[in-house]
DNA sequence: GATGAATGAGTGTTCATTCAT
DNA sequence: CATGAATGAACACTCATTCAT
């Protein structure tokens, strides 16, 4: 069974592993032996590729983030039109792809931040995620608006995205990608429209 | 020590102490043992006036619930405008009042967020608490508005207030309540523009 | 089950399954499981009277070092001879004592001793036991002998007693006590005589 | 990287990571993993020289021994003078060798000491070796002493130089050879004065 | 000869819960 | 009413050992 050049390849295993547990039974009962139950792998194989269970969930938690850090510039980089407007749009539209809107990663995002209170680590990641989201909206928004307009409309659209995700989230039904985003753009579109002609 | 009518007085002091430990170390390890420590009572008095752990979780986030729900009666039987502005100002405010906006709360509710993903009870009493916000918006916003504008109104609005709050509470630094309430504020203002006059 | 003001009857008794444990299966195996089993007792109750397996350890060193200590305080009280000669006797005397010289003593002396090369409080223990022994012996030659002198010949009978005490201990052997003690007063004896008339 | 006759090199390399691993963190926490990350080689090569954990401390023990036992031997070599006083002498001066008064020999023998009570091997080990000190010394009693006396002088100087040792190794403290050296050295004289004329 | 991936039993420890007092 | 002694299962983590490469 063992094999060279597994690393790769366990550490995709356990992170989806670990999405899945979290899914199935919440981060407080996701224990390493569930995770390593639904990877069909050993217990103790998550200390050799993590250090331990945090750097486990760090891991999970990066992979997330770096899903919506590609996604974002994956659509950014198939943009012809180079307006403020159409960059937001993508930037929106990113937030709600599927890779961040469905079960397993909207109750990992969900106990990610609950957890990231009370470990240092942790929090730093979720600040890192929460200032890229804000501060590419507001570079966007600086091209039209005033640097307070600017700031104060990052700052709006930041929370209605993160809210809008987060009531799809709890609500348990389906998430309406559709709804929340045209609620999104709608926003967007006002800011816009303060922008001195 | 043992007095009779204690139990309204310790289930209120408990539940401090629940706030209190979850405020400290998190949810996660916010065990009896601490809480009862913090509320200096003994560790089995908490079977005694709730039946077990998550008995006294619910029992926090109830009386989570009920400060708000306070609060935001309070500030319109103060109302003498009686227009949609005026209740729609109020209910934002509510939200951002000190009761919801600090440490202690602000961690329960996250944690408590989280938490619901995996526990009926506790999901239920999450729905009903979301509900209410979007309802309450909603009829206030249907007094000028068509019924879809008056919807998707309190959907986005509800979404930024939580955002709003999400944001602060995850921040780490001291929430900025005043910028909150005027974005809060704009968007509210800029739905109600779309009332026929 | 559960009583009140058992901790001093516990502890005894958890103190007594240790040196069991040490004594049968040595100090790297005498796990907290087997400990419990021996006591008769749950495995989680020994964090209830120690915090952990350390403490449990440390309290038996000092269980075996006040038993000691007090051995050799009651067979001084006792003298009726206030010479230097008899108080040196009765500090070897006590420190063959049965109370030391016995299987699960000497097997759990050894492993603290190697254990306590790498664990500072334990370390602390055992160099507060070591001086007092060195301490108790130099003060009765220094009756007789110059400082000097009196360091030296302390220096020497203690590391003969733990020589002869030690050597006894590895050899598996039952201990020939009498034999020890009779180096051991031979030695002190030989000191004494260097006094100035 | 595979050689031929890398077995006597590997055995050396991984007998000193040993003597080094129970020198930082003592026999307890000296894993397979540690002594082979100090010896530079992988987890796997220790069953593959020695048959086992236990394999290796045996060796490692061996290795003391022998390095003890070549040193008297070499010392007396070198003697040119053949009585009792001076072969005695070098058998203490060869136990208060450099090669047996440091920190990694000490900390091993200590642990030793501790395993050998319940592990057959080692104290097979160990006993031989306490005996070889004993019956050298014994041997060069006799050439000037009754049976009984020296019989009883070896005892006692073996014991005392074990018990130097003993007390030096706990002391944390630097080792002073000389004035141990000097208290074994004034007991073997001491003893050696009852020679019949 | 040498690697390091993989295992799984075992460790100390924590903890919600129970219950005699 | 209230205590805190006691339980025992569950946890994260460690580690000697095995073995395909």
């Amino acid at each position: 069974m063992p094999k060279v050049g597994m690393q790769p390849i366990r550490r995709q295993q356990l992170i989806q592993a670990t999405l899945s547990a979290v899914d199935q039974v919440g981060m407080g009962d996701a224990s390493i032996a569930l995770i390593a139950k639904l990877a069909g792998v050993s217990n103790g194989i998550i200390s050799h590729y993590f250090q331990d269970k945090n750097g486990l969930i760090a891991a999970t938690m990066r992979h997330l983030m770096n899903a919506l850090i590609i996604n974002v510039a994956e659509r950014r980089q198939a943009l012809t039109d180079d307006s403020p407007r159409a960059h937001l749009k993508v930037i929106i539209e990113g937030n709600f792809d599927a890779s961040q809107v469905n079960g397993p990663a909207m109750k990992t995002w969900l106990a990610f931040w609950a957890t990231s209170m009370h470990s240092p680590p942790l929090h730093r990641l979720q600040r890192i995620n929460d200032h890229r989201l804000y501060s590419n909206l507001c570079c966007q928004f600086r091209r039209v608006l005033t640097l307070d307009d600017a700031r104060t409309a990052a700052r709006g659209l930041a929370a209605l995205i993160d809210g809008l995700w987060l009531r799809g989230a709890l609500s348990g039904d389906a998430f309406d990608t559709e709804q929340a985003q045209q609620i999104a753009f709608e926003y967007m579109d006002l800011q816009l429209a303060k922008a001195v002609s």
